[in-house]
DNA sequence: CTTGTGTCCTGTAGGC
DNA sequence: TGCCTACAGGACACAA
């Protein structure tokens, strides 16, 4: 679940707590979750660590810390974080970091495919080719309909494919890429070499906004899901979804039943009329 | 190179 | 109740 705003909610609500934190100790309750390198490495090199700051890049969480390591969290689809006080041990607790201030960084990740990395901030290990492969931030300077055009120029997979290519539009996962189409007016399984000009811009423009919306509202908590922010709050942009989760609801746009297909094996939602 | 499919792992929901 | 299958917010390896 954790796209983009997701992970900048998690990145706004944590710094506070945890910058000029002291990273006394760490646990590892499932060395599968550590991605880089072997846990006894891992473990070492976080203890006695102060985080320096909260940065994030596409669906990466980077904690930077006072060594010049940085430690890497991916949630993949169902990882979240918590603060919680030390003596707490909470239900699909993968990793803990206790900190100086009698509270631990608890990432709780109960399909196990999120992932803890500890690199040297300027030398990635095969494992996060991902990472340094990926496009720009959507709504930064470098990103908008001209790198869209050339990343869609072409291809005949569908576009809402390409949209979950972190290369093409990092942070970008279902929910949001499925959102951005809605607002476009396109249709996801169009073969995306075939947009028109205009497409893509007005495909560029809603993707920044509904990125941006969804950060304004703090991400997005499905009602199945336990993503909390750190705080144990809820996201709210749940409530302003129009197709994701919508399939046999009305359009709120012009009431026809929204669809739900599977597009590249990830179920997509949208409306058969208001995407052409 | 591009594209579609399977896989990692675990939990949950729904059918029978 | 219990067993079975399908599916889940991601990303990557692999085959064609």
């Amino acid at each position: 679940m954790p796209e983009l705003p997701e992970v900048e909610t998690m990145r706004r609500r944590l710094a506070p707590d945890l910058i000029g934190r002291r990273i006394e100790r760490v646990v590892v309750r499932r060395p599968d979750i550590v991605g880089y390198p072997a846990p006894a490495r891992f473990r070492a090199g976080l203890a006695g660590r102060q985080v320096a700051a909260l940065d994030r890049r596409g669906k990466y969480l980077l904690l930077e810390l006072d060594s010049g390591d940085r430690l890497i969290l991916h949630m993949r689809l169902s990882g979240h974080l918590e603060l919680v006080a030390k003596p707490e041990k909470l239900r699909y607790e993968r990793l803990r970091l206790e900190l100086d201030d009698g509270r631990a960084l608890a990432f709780v990740e109960p399909r196990v495919l999120g992932k803890a990395y500890l690199v040297r901030s300027d030398s990635y290990p095969p494992v996060l080719t991902g990472l340094m492969a990926m496009g720009p931030e959507p709504g930064s300077a470098g990103w908008g309909a001209d790198h869209l055009r050339k990343c869609l120029a072409g291809r005949r997979a569908p576009v809402k494919s390409l949209l979950l290519d972190q290369k093409v539009c990092c942070g970008v996962g279902n929910i949001y890429s499925d959102e951005a189409l809605f607002r476009a007016g396109i249709r996801p399984q169009r073969p995306a070499g075939k947009l028109t000009h205009e497409e893509i811009v007005r495909l560029a423009r809603s993707l920044s906004r509904v990125i941006a919306d969804g950060v304004k509202w703090c991400g997005t908590t499905m009602p199945d899901q336990r993503y909390l922010q750190p705080d144990g709050g809820t996201g709210e942009f749940q409530k302003r979804l129009r197709v994701f989760g919508q399939s046999g609801q009305p359009c709120v746009v012009c009431g026809t039943t929204i669809r739900r297909d599977r597009i590249g094996n990830r179920s997509t939602h949208y409306c058969p009329k208001c995407q052409k």
